[in-house]
DNA sequence: TATCGTATGTAATATCATAACATGTCAAGT
DNA sequence: ACTTGACATGTTATGATATTACATACGATA
C-alpha cells in the first residue's frame, strides 16, 4: 500500500504492491541475520535501513547521511557507508551502482540474486526476481573456473508506462 | 599472444586466448559502426580504443587520459569521459562499474550482453559468455513489461588461480 | 565560402568514497 | 567491580570519480 510513498519518486517495483509487511519483516530479518554472525543492530545501522525502507526508493548515501545526520547520528560520510555496507553484507540493502545508490531489498524473505531494472526516462528502480539468470550466471562462470560470490546486475531500458511514452 | 602484456596486469580472460587480432578486428569494426551512425572515429577516439586495446585490462578513466594527455590530446576529464563514452555507446568498450574503469570488448564482432567475472584476490577481469544470461534477462524482464537497452552484468569471486590459492 | 552540426579543449565544480585516527560501548573473564 | 579486547561510532582530511558550462575548432555540404 505504498506504491506512490509521500516522500518519494516511485518505488522499486513497476506494479503496485503490498508493502505493509515489508519494513517490519526486513527488520526483524536483520536483526536474525546480525545474530547470526555476531555483529548487532546496533541504532544508525538499523535507522539506515528504516530510512530505506521507508522512501522504498533507491537513495545515495550522502541522501541517507542526511537523514541520519538530522536523527542525531554522525554528519560525516563514513557514517552512512559504514551502515549501509553492513546492510549490504547482512543481505538486505542492495547497492545499485549504475546509480551510486543504496536500495532496501525487496525480497528480504528469500536467498537471491537482486535484478534492477532501471528506466533511463522516470528513474523508476525496479528489483526483477533473477533466479533464472543467477543460474546462468553461475554456469558461465562455473565453465571458467570462476567462483561466484556476489552479483551486480542492472539493466537500463524503458518502464512498462514509459515504454508507450516514448518507443 | 599477449595474455600478459608487458605494461599491464592481468588481461581480460583467465585462460590465454589469441589476442593478436583483437585490436586490429576492433579497430576496423569501429570505423564501420561510427560510419553507420552519421558519427566519425576521431583521433582521440581511435587513440582511447587503442590505448584499452593495447592494455587489454580494465582501466580507469582518468588512468585513460594520463595516456591520451602524453599523447598531446587534452588534459581534462571530459576528454576521456567522451571518447570512451562515445566506445561504450558503439558497444566496442565496456564499462565495469563496480571497478570505475573501462574495458576494450573482447568480443567485438558478435551482438552481446557482456558479463565481467572480477577476483576480489587477484583484480583479474574477464568477459563471459553470456548468451544464456541475456536470454535469461530478457525473460525477467519481459514479465515485467520492461524494454532493456542496455545491461552491467558483473560477479565478484575468485579466478581459478586463486581459488586454489585462498579455498 | 557561409553555415550548421559535430567534436574538442579548458576551467570550475559537483559528487561519491575512503583512509586514518580518536573516542566510546559492550560483554567476557577474572 | 575492574580490566581487557573486540566492535562500533564519530571526526578530520583527502582522494577519486564524474559532470556542467562555455569557448573554440573542424568538416561536410549547400
Amino acid at each position: 500500500m505504498c506504491a506512490t510513498p509521500s516522500d518519494a519518486g516511485p518505488g522499486l517495483a513497476f506494479a503496485d504492491h503490498d508493502h505493509s509487511h515489508c519494513a517490519q519483516d526486513t527488520l526483524a530479518r536483520a536483526d536474525e541475520l546480525s545474530a547470526e554472525r555476531g555483529a548487532r543492530l546496533t541504532p544508525v545501522r538499523r535507522r539506515a535501513l528504516e530510512i530505506l525502507l521507508e522512501s522504498h526508493r533507491a537513495m545515495g548515501a550522502y541522501e541517507v547521511l542526511e537523514r541520519l545526520a538530522e536523527d542525531g547520528f554522525g554528519k560525516q560520510p563514513p557514517v552512512a557507508y559504514r551502515a549501509l555496507d553492513f546492510l549490504v553484507e547482512l543481505g538486505l540493502v542492495h547497492r545499485i551502482r549504475r546509480l551510486n545508490a543504496f536500495a532496501a531489498c525487496t525480497h528480504p524473505g528469500e536467498a537471491h540474486v537482486p535484478a534492477f531494472l532501471i528506466c533511463r526516462r522516470c528513474e523508476a528502480v525496479a528489483e526483477a526476481p533473477a533466479e533464472a539468470v543467477r543460474r546462468a550466471m553461475e554456469a558461465a562462470s562455473a565453465a571458467l573456473g570462476f567462483r561466484i560470490e556476489r552479483t551486480n546486475i542492472e539493466a537500463l531500458g524503458l518502464c512498462p508506462a514509459c515504454s508507450g511514452a516514448e518507443p
